[in-house]
DNA sequence: GGAAAAATTTGCAACGCCTGCAACTTCGCA
DNA sequence: TGCGAAGTTGCAGGCGTTGCAAATTTTTCC
């Protein structure tokens, strides 16, 4: 790796470390991009030519983590169900989706419930990996239902988001948050029809 | 109602139809908020006191509606299933959001599926009816554990969007619509391991 | 080692969204 | 008819974002 790639590599991280830092401590929207360019020591021109946009900058690392979870995940072993392979990706992302990453995995956290913008951003992707989801079943089950894949992967993802955003909201600790994902599964797995609570009639 | 509130609503619904008009004429990002205001002979300042945003008025017509669907729903017979009930709003909700309202509707539905920004917004409702739809769960089953409430609208609505978006993006007929959103509430309802595509191993 | 070529950074100007503010107009009510 | 409330408007300005061309740096090749 020649100097130039290894220099970039290194300006695109100052960029986002001062970016987060400043966001933690004076606020996202109280935070220019003139001044996170500042604090970076590149013109606030270069900081479009690294991120498309602020609110990228909060995304990045996720992004790159996610990236290779998806590397990892083209070699899984033939012998198991469709179900559970999906199970397996599925856990993988939240794996790299719900942990703290380095030392700012709390204010990314905690920026993207507060700001509504960065949360349909966050939705967004949410939404881009569940397109992905689409594609590795199809592919894991290749006479499967067209709509039967998109549904799947929309129950899948959607109910994991939920479960993952709660635990976050409310502070979750990992233990209980895995607890969380585990029964979440089972309850996509096994229908609504399966939680109790539902099927009984009001009336009592 | 006196002149004062049905001048509002007038200027309301002329800057409203005046940007969709503009946006469907010659594009969403090529339409200025100078423009619609120009349209809809009022100053630039008074469309944000009418929209808080400039996309926000593409949404305008379809947060109308579910306001409505939400108050009708409130009275529910109470004779019912939680499930069953869940099953009635949804398709009622769906019925609202997937009808073609007015002569924009298909515009809209193509904008927010065209623009990124738009798509992010719109799974921003999504996610927030979501929040409605664990309040009313957890209205008709007091008893219920907050985490399979959180699951269970999660996978619900996440499910019914993947397969709206689906058919909407590719040109469904109404009733191929119809029949794909009761398939999809079945499997939610069955659980993934229903669908035999799933559970069987690649091997052939 | 040095000059040409390629990639990157930078400053500049501009556009468009959005907001706060203060003046102005219109409407409702007594 | 006049007063207060509500709504509209223009203005000034901040901020994110982009295109462009000049300046700078890195690579390449002689």
């Amino acid at each position: 790796m020649g100097l130039r790639e290894r220099k970039k590599r290194q300006t695109r991280r100052a960029i986002a470390e001062a970016a987060l830092r400043l966001f933690a401590e004076r606020g996202y929207e109280e935070t220019t991009i003139a001044d996170i360019a500042q604090a970076a020591d590149v013109s606030p021109r270069t900081f479009f030519s690294y991120f498309p946009s602020k609110e990228d900058v909060v995304f990045a690392e996720i992004d790159e983590r996610l990236a290779e979870v998806r590397e990892g995940i083209e070699r899984r072993p033939a012998d198991e169900t469709p179900l559970e392979s999906m199970r397996r990706i599925v856990l993988e992302m939240i794996e790299a989706i719900a942990a703290e990453h380095g030392e700012y995995g709390a204010i990314q956290v905690q920026l993207v419930l507060e700001r509504p913008s960065l949360q349909a951003r966050a939705l967004k992707r949410m939404n881009d990996t569940e397109q992905y989801v689409v594609e590795r079943l199809t592919e894991l089950c290749p006479a499967i239902d067209e709509i039967d894949a998109v549904v799947i992967a929309g129950a899948l993802v959607g109910g994991m988001k939920a479960v993952i955003t709660h635990c976050r909201a409310h502070g979750y600790t990992p233990q209980s948050t895995r607890s969380a994902v585990d029964r979440a599964l089972a309850i996509v797995e096994h229908g609504l029809g399966s939680v109790p609570a539902l099927t009984r009639r009001a009336a009592e």
